[in-house]
DNA sequence: ATAGGCGCCTGCTGGC
DNA sequence: TGCCAGCAGGCGCCTA
């Protein structure tokens, strides 16, 4: 309904296309949404740092920075897009043939719960970067943002600066299990709210109630006591605990 | 191959 | 009290 800029243009066309369709499921893959409807069309949506997909009733009032409103069930609900920054996107493909395409063109990894051990391990061994960067490449490993890659570290005693080739096959197996359990943890707890995310029915997340480290600089470890420390690695804030995550092999 | 910087946006915080 | 720099769940583009 409303198309105010977002990170990829809304396209007028796609409303046409869009009425009357149902929606048959949806998917998640990496920090995509994926509505499939009818006809083949799928709905893929962004939540860049500050977007909110939520189902609301129409009588509810939309927030401030809604840009788009899909009417549902004959116009009683809607399925809402606000995104106050606006670095989210909503995009609709044609067919699953070219939402395919779209995530072969920006190389999108495999899904943190079905890492591959060898190629875990090989993609660490072959890079000269730090493991903060490989986790936030979305090629490296998809889904992966500041927050789970920073809690993530922690919960495998790796210190975020450590170099992808100075890190053994333990090591790396270390970090995907870390990942894979921190992640369960943040889904059950329905996702971090830091300020914005909300759920699909507007509810705040609980999972920043347990980080261990990120945003946490100058409290002490949860494990240890010693002061957690922030400094900047691939151009982000990046919260570790210097004891518990040794820069060198142990 | 990789790091670093900028730009895209809005809103909030902390220091002066 | 008010102003302004700096920072924030992301990511694409550019340069060196």
């Amino acid at each position: 309904m409303s198309r105010q800029r977002l990170r990829k243009q809304w396209q007028k066309s796609w409303e046409r296309l869009l009425i009357g369709n149902r929606v048959m499921g949806m998917r998640r893959r990496g920090k995509w949404i994926i509505l499939d409807l009818d006809r083949d069309l799928h709905l893929v949506i962004h939540l860049g740092m500050t977007g909110q997909l939520t189902i609301k009733p129409a009588r509810e009032l939309p927030h401030a920075h809604t840009h788009i409103i899909f009417s549902l069930d004959g116009g009683r609900n809607e399925l809402r897009f606000r995104d106050i920054r606006r670095f989210g996107s909503a995009t609709v493909y044609g067919s699953g043939d070219e939402l395919e395409r779209f995530f072969e063109e920006t190389e999108l990894g495999p899904e943190p719960f079905n890492l591959g051990a060898k190629y875990w391990q090989q993609r660490l061994a072959t890079t000269r970067r730090c493991l903060k960067a490989v986790l936030l490449d979305q090629r490296a490993v998809a889904g992966v943002g500041n927050i789970y890659a920073d809690e993530s570290l922690f919960e495998a005693c790796l210190h975020p600066a450590r170099l992808g080739n100075q890190t053994s096959a333990a090591e790396a197996l270390r970090l995907r299990r870390a990942l894979v359990r921190v992640l369960n943890r943040a889904i059950t707890q329905r996702g971090s709210s830091i300020r914005d995310y909300v759920g699909g029915s507007g509810r705040k997340g609980q999972y920043q109630n347990e980080f261990r480290v990120y945003q946490r600089a100058g409290q002490p470890c949860r494990r240890c006591r010693k002061p957690i420390e922030c400094i900047r690695l691939a151009g982000r804030a990046t919260h570790f605990c210097a004891r518990c995550q040794p820069l060198s092999h142990s």
